[in-house]
Order: structure tokens, then C-alpha cells, then sequence
DNA sequence: GGGACGATCGAT
DNA sequence: TCGATCGTCCCC
């Protein structure tokens, strides 16, 4: 085990290029500290949005509004939006101030407070023998971007909040995931983003059952 | 003021 | 494959 384990990121984490920080966010723990309890799980699959040259993005064409300014700042705080009238996603912000991208978490693996995940995402609790909810439903609760918001109770009240200090943040687990562990190709539902749909910027890690179908 | 749309989810 | 459901964006 690593004497780095359990430890947040610092700022410096976060002065990367985009597509390295998002596979570097492979393995490492997303926490969320909440009044009612802990919750937290491992990544095991985000997408990178790289800003103004990637029509897949928000900040496509360097749009800036009330929804994307949070991305144009310091990297390492959370973007936060709406999306279909009923869900929300979570990103890292990345990039240097001015340039604004993004890394979607599209998927966890449950580690802490999966009682409490499980009840705020209104699943009814089959567990086995030893106390631990099957893996079939551990799936259901993180392996999608709105259901994994929904399971930390993350909300638009956490939008901009800096990773690296509770009550959002990531927490280290190990060394960094070599290459060979991870897989990567086209990111999900953007149809509408003409050549960008093909950009293999969407990466989890090979073989691990939590990711998005 | 209003219309169209969406980095999703869950039921069919 | 399809409908739910509403904040955000942009145009009128």
C-alpha cells in the first residue's frame, strides 16, 4: 500500500494537462462529507472536455454564462450542472485559469457509506449473507453520472467548491493506474457534437464491472 | 416572454 | 426505444 493512501490531492495535483488528469483521477476516491454521513467512491470512468475547440463542451467556443463561468477559473473545483430537467453531473474543473475544461466522473465503484447511498437512492437493501448488498445493486448505485450525485448527495449548493478541502473532495488510494490498466474511446450522448463525437476521450478502467453501460 | 434542447435514467 | 421533466440558453 502506498504511503500517499487516504490522502486529498493538493492544489498541484491539478497542473496538468486535462487528458492526463483524467486518467490520473482513475482509482482515486471521490468523498462527500455530508451531515447525515460519509459517503464515497473509487473513479472508475470519466470523459474530458477540452473547451473552446471541442463542440462536445460547454464551453464550446468560449461560451461563457452563469453555468460555464465556474470552468474559466483555477482548476481543481467542481462544475456542476442540470442536465434533462432532473439530473445533475459532476467535473473536475481542469485547465490553467482562462481555459476552460472540464472531466465529467461518469462512473464509481462504492467504498464508504453505501447504506446511506443506497437510501438516497431509494433501492431497496438485498444483502447477503455477510451484511454487504450484492454487487448487482452495489452496481446500481454509482455507475452512471446523475446516479452517482444522486448516491453522494452532491447538488448545485457544492458548485465551484474546491477539491481539496471538505466537504467534496478526492482522495488518494495508491500509485497512479498504469496505461495498460486503462481503456479508452468515444464519449456517450453527444451526437450533437459533429467530428468531436469521435474523440476517444472517454476513459475507465479495463474490466471493472461499476462502469456506465 | 417563449421555445427548443439536453455530458440521463428507468421502464418497456 | 421512448417518455419524463425543467433549468439553461438564446432568440423574438
Amino acid at each position: 500500500m502506498s504511503e500517499q493512501y487516504g490522502k486529498i490531492v493538493d492544489k498541484s495535483f491539478f497542473a496538468q494537462p486535462t487528458l492526463t488528469l483524467a486518467k490520473r483521477l482513475l482509482g482515486m476516491e471521490l468523498v462527500h462529507e455530508a451531515p447525515e454521513g460519509t459517503a464515497a467512491g473509487r473513479i472508475v470512468e470519466v470523459e474530458a472536455y477540452l473547451g473552446p475547440e471541442d463542440k462536445a463542451a460547454h464551453s464550446y467556443g468560449g461560451r461563457l454564462t452563469e453555468r460555464t463561468k465556474v470552468m474559466y477559473g483555477p482548476p481543481g473545483h467542481a462544475y456542476l450542472f442540470h442536465i434533462y430537467g432532473m439530473h445533475i453531473c459532476f467535473n473536475v474543473v481542469s485547465g490553467p485559469v482562462g481555459k476552460p475544461e472540464a472531466i465529467l466522473v461518469r462512473a464509481l465503484e462504492p467504498t464508504q457509506g453505501i447504506p446511506l447511498m443506497a437510501a438516497r437512492r431509494r433501492i431497496a437493501v438485498l444483502q447477503e449473507k455477510d451484511g454487504r448488498l450484492k454487487l448487482r445493486q452495489r452496481k446500481l448505485l454509482t455507475n452512471g453520472p446523475g446516479k452517482l450525485c444522486q448516491a453522494l448527495g452532491l447538488t448545485m449548493e457544492h458548485y465551484g467548491c474546491d477539491l481539496t478541502v471538505p466537504p467534496v473532495y478526492l482522495r488518494k488510494t495508491g500509485e497512479p493506474l498504469p496505461d495498460e490498466a486503462i481503456a479508452s474511446g468515444p464519449r456517450i450522448n453527444i451526437d450533437y457534437a459533429e467530428e468531436a463525437r469521435e474523440y476517444p476521450w472517454r476513459f475507465w478502467i479495463k474490466g471493472n464491472p461499476f462502469v456506465s453501460k
